[in-house]
RNA sequence: GCGCGAUUAGCUCAGCUGGUUAGAGCACCGGUUUUACACACCGGGGGUCGGGGGUUCGAAUCCCUCAUCGCGCACCA
């Protein structure tokens, strides 16, 4: 016999040393050479310094499940793991770390400054990556990327130069959005748009030299004016123009004409363009080139010049007023509103709720800004992309993010990838500084010198790309590309991307754009994406609400594989998942439980197969019983539907699935049904059958079950007998095949009837109170040949389960019991004299009947005054009748109770 | 404003192309030392499937509409 386990599972005693030993197997592995069919996913590289929280949980115990799986299916599996350098979040965080130290990154110089980044990457980066293994991610750490690698270095600036060589890569001037605190330009997916209740000021505009203008209303000195509408007070120190739509008639005879720019002293001219929409406000808009994008369009087309009032720390420049010179832009906006005011300009203020684009790193208000970067040509980028979505070459799960990708590849705008940082990857662009020569070279390796004047006078563009232009070629930097190496001819194209729905824009999208244009193949057939952990009251868990999860302390007090079935169980693609902080035994509890029950199945099993070589089910098939036959068919179908719910990343339904056939059919009834032949009572071939399917089906289970719970699965199957052939872990081992010749309806119907007794005779017991020892004897009147057959083979389970001693069939007529008429028409009865106390059972019925009356006839004689039902509010009376009502129910049960105990007599 | 999604037991959620009595886990009530497991076992109560209308022999499931919540996009100065 085997050493006797303990009664509960402890995942400490397993877990770590069984992912240990995994890893040191190489069975994470990938080998480019193998030949095997690939299946590959490329993790989407957490922030380099970033800790493990319950979104990272999530994501990437999926993408394990879906790895694990197919490494089972016998695909040369690739998990890719690796960090991203995550340019502004990394710098924002260096810069409060020296900032305790009094210093600015400006103190320090760029190159130390970035030396000192390195540093603080080198002290914490990756931490992440060792809390991955703690919860079973079983990636190929032996090719581990980081996104600020050499080999992704060069595949940056490969791709920066192809893209200009093919005028994809553009330099301009352009209004982008800037962060007054990063100091830095962000791209339209970084500036966050946040509901804000702001205000619409209402502000007039004089005509420039007075009169003339019919129609126009006029201020009480007699000029005529204009209004326009702005959430943005401050910005009308960089008007520039007013512009009106060209057929707006109320404004014909002043296109062409100036205004009196207020507080300015300045004299701006009023303009035609399409862009006005006359109906809107006063059919004028204020035209603050340097500081919006349309307005900036408008003077691009009109002529009208730009004029920049704010400094990147957006306070006020020189170029406006004195009184307002060095103001930040939120009091210069109250400063505004007041000099308008005082001169009797301001007409209203109006609340307005408004999005705000915020900074997504430190969330400080965007301001945008004309200035000149770098931009991406993303039409022709994003045409082919949106086809190879339409064409069904990539597919999302659930299908309805396709229409958010649709919509935004269809509107796409050029993407601005220059950043105002030190930290990331430097622009390959050197500037001659040669006097009079001004060239520009764009090159994949430093210049040694100009390649039009022949000096050496090169400065190399002081930005850094944008993070996501390292990450967007993610799925095949991180394979050598450039270099044609083995692993990118074995392991691109990819299959699965698991990732957030935030990403989408950030990161998915640009995946495809990228894969098509530089490997010609979309980098992953299908994106699952999962959804968000959330609090119990459905608030994003974030560190500033403090209301997160540490996964690592889920780990400690429940185990890993709890954690897993939990996130896995618990929500479906896109569907985001709550979790209570604060109860985290109701959480993950649950999970818990299930490796316990596993484990305790493999105890069981261990204590009564023994350590003899497992015997194969086909070497018993002649001495297998229905419940043999039973499982196995459950079994079977069990497989098909997980195999099925897989292939269709019903991840959520696969892990299910296989948690519902392994507890609440192999567990709670064969395992029971079994126990007297696993002891030999009925013979030894019956003994070596159960045996045999009990090995099976526990096997099947484990299998299924492996991807999502696989540190207690590995540690039960590696207990377990196991054929000679078989795989040194269950983490190698086969998926398990289909064999449909076990499918086997007849047996099922059968076991399905006798587990319908079971329940009705154990209902019968607990409804009429017969102690649990004792036994009864049960009859079948009416039972069908094949019902009679069925229950005859089982008089051994009606014993265990249900403590039936003896079963007859027919003739209950006129005998005192309780009955039941199961679904298939059999009816079951159970004599109850002489197995319970009659006379007192019918003395408590009466009994509770005449207090039931009782309490009728008041509530009835209560609903008979008429003064009651006409005075009493609605909702008392209708209690009043519910109450009745819920009497005659328990009544009604309690008469039939007597009179089945009465019998026929 | 446009689009998408959600709304099912006290709580967290399943319920695929409409089909016999709407399920699970937790919680609740009653019972159980049946030697794998009390992190378990057995039994039970609890749902007008958000409201209203429609299609259909039949609707939680399809259509319309309203409400609430969430997400995406655009934000019209």
């Amino acid at each position: 016999m085997a050493e006797p386990l303990p009664p509960q599972y402890n995942p400490h005693e397993h877990e770590d040393a069984l992912y240990r030993w995994w890893e040191e197997q190489g069975f994470f592995r990938a080998d480019a050479s193998s030949g095997r069919d690939p299946y590959v996913i490329v993790i989407p590289p957490p922030n380099v310094t970033a800790v493990l929280h319950m979104g990272h949980g999530l994501n990437n115990t999926i993408q394990d499940v879906l790895i694990r799986w197919r490494r089972m299916q016998g695909r040369e599996a690739l998990w890719l793991p690796g960090t991203d350098h995550a340019g502004i979040a990394t710098q924002n965080v260096v810069e409060r770390l020296i900032a305790k130290e009094g210093r600015t990154r400006y103190d320090l110089g760029r190159e130390k400054f970035v030396e000192r980044v390195w540093e603080f990457v080198g002290e914490t980066g990756g931490v992440i990556l060792n809390q991955l293994r703690a919860i079973g991610a079983s990636a190929d750490w032996s090719r581990t990327r980081f996104t600020l690698d050499e080999s992704l270095s060069t595949a940056v600036r490969e791709v920066f130069v192809r893209l200009h060589e093919k005028g994809l890569v553009y330099r301009g001037h352009r209004i982008i959005n800037w962060c007054p605190r990063c100091l830095t330009a962000l791209s339209d997916e970084e500036a966050e748009p946040t509901e804000t209740q702001g205000k619409m000021w209402h502000l007039r505009y004089p005509v420039a030299d007075g009169a003339g203008i019919p129609g126009l209303p006029r201020l009480p000195d007699g000029r005529a004016y204009l209004t326009i509408a702005t959430t943005r007070p401050e910005t009308m120190l960089g008007d520039t123009g007013v512009a009106v739509h060209p057929g707006d008639e109320r404004y014909a005879a002043l296109v062409g004409r100036e205004l009196d720019l207020p507080l300015t002293g300045r004299r701006i001219p009023v303009v035609a363009d399409e862009y006005v929409d006359p109906e809107f406000g006063s059919g004028a808009v204020k035209l603050t080139p340097a500081h919006d994008p349309n307005d900036f369009d408008v003077a691009q087309r009109t002529g009208v010049a730009a004029l920049n009032v704010m400094t990147p720390e957006a306070t006020i420049t020189d170029d406006a007023p004195e009184a307002f010179r060095g103001m930040d832009r939120f009091e210069a906006r109250r400063a505004v509103v007041i000099a308008f005011e005082e001169l009797g300009l301001l007409e209203k203020v109006e609340d307005h709720t408004h999005a705000v684009p915020h900074c997504y790193r430190c969330d400080t208000v965007v301001e945008p800004r004309l200035s000149e970067q770098w931009f991406v040509r993303m039409q022709p980028l994003a045409e082919p992309a949106l086809q190879a979505w339409r064409d069904g070459q990539v597919r999302f799960h659930p299908e309805r993010f396709g229409k958010t990708y649709e919509h935004w590849m269809s509107n796409i705008r050029d993407w601005c990838i220059s950043r105002q940082l030190w930290w990331g990857h430097r622009i390959p662009v050197w500037y001659c500084q040669a006097d009079g020569c001004g060239e520009t070279i764009v090159a994949r390796q430093t210049p040694a010198a100009c390649t039009k004047c022949g000096g050496a006078a090169l400065e190399q563009d002081p930005d850094v790309l944008d993070t996501w232009f390292s990450s967007w070629l993610w799925p095949f930097s991180t394979m050598g590309w450039p270099e044609e190496t083995d692993d990118l001819g074995a392991f691109y194209p990819g299959h699965s991307l698991v990732t957030a729905p935030e990403i989408l824009f950030f990161w998915v999208a640009r995946m495809i754009m990228s894969g098509l244009e530089f490997r010609g193949q979309v980098p992953f057939t299908d994106v699952y994406f999962n959804g968000t952990v959330r609090d119990h009251l459905g608030r994003k868990m974030s560190k500033s609400l403090g209301n997160g999860i540490d996964p690592l302390i889920v780990k400690e007090r429940f185990g890993a594989d709890a954690l897993r079935y939990t996130v896995v169980s618990g929500s479906g693609a896109g569907t985001d998942q709550m979790l209570n902080y604060e109860n985290l035994e109701e959480a993950f509890g649950p999970g818990r439980n299930f490796a316990n029950k596993l484990w305790n199945a493999g105890r069981f099993a261990l204590m009564t197969l023994g350590d003899d070589a497992r015997v194969s089910v086909d070497e018993v098939q002649a001495d297998l019983e229905p419940m043999d036959r039973w499982i196995l068919s459950r079994m079977t179908k069990a497989i098909r539907d997980v195999t099925d719910a897989m292939e269709k990343f019903r991840i959520q339904e696969a892990a299910t699935r296989g948690y519902d056939f392994f507890w609440g059919e192999l567990a709670d009834w064969y395992l029971e049904l079994v126990k007297p032949r696993l002891r030999g009572d009925m013979g030894d071939a019956s003994k070596r059958a159960a045996q045999a399917t009990l090995a099976q089906a526990l096997d099947g289970a484990l299998r299924i079950l492996h991807p999502v719970v696989p540190f207690i699965t590995e540690t039960v199957w590696q207990k377990l007998p196991k054929p000679a052939d078989e795989a040194p872990a269950l983490i190698v081992a086969a998926w398990p095949a289909v064999r449909a010749e076990w499918e086997d309806d007849a047996a099922e119907r059968a076991i399905e009837e006798l587990q319908s007794v079971i329940g009705a005779v154990r209902n019968l017991r607990s409804e009429y109170g017969i102690a649990p020892a004792t036994r009864v004897p049960l009859r079948v009147p009416g039972a069908s040949e094949q019902a009679r057959a069925i229950l005859e083979a089982s008089r051994r389970a009606l014993r265990d389960l249900c403590r039936v001693d003896e079963i007859e069939f027919g003739g209950a007529e006129g005998e005192v019991g309780a009955s039941a008429v199961l679904r298939s028409g059999t009816e079951v009865f159970v004599p109850l004299a002489g197995v319970i106390d009659l006379d007192r059972e019918r003395a408590r019925l009466r009994e509770e009947i005449g207090r039931l009356d009782g309490q009728m006839a008041g509530t009835e004689k209560k609903l008979s005054n008429e003064s009651f039902v006409a005075r009493a509010p609605e909702n008392v009376v209708n209690y009043e009748r519910e109450k009745l009502a819920s009497f005659r129910d328990q009544r009604g049960k309690l008469a039939e109770k007597l009179a089945a105990l009465e019998g026929a007599a």
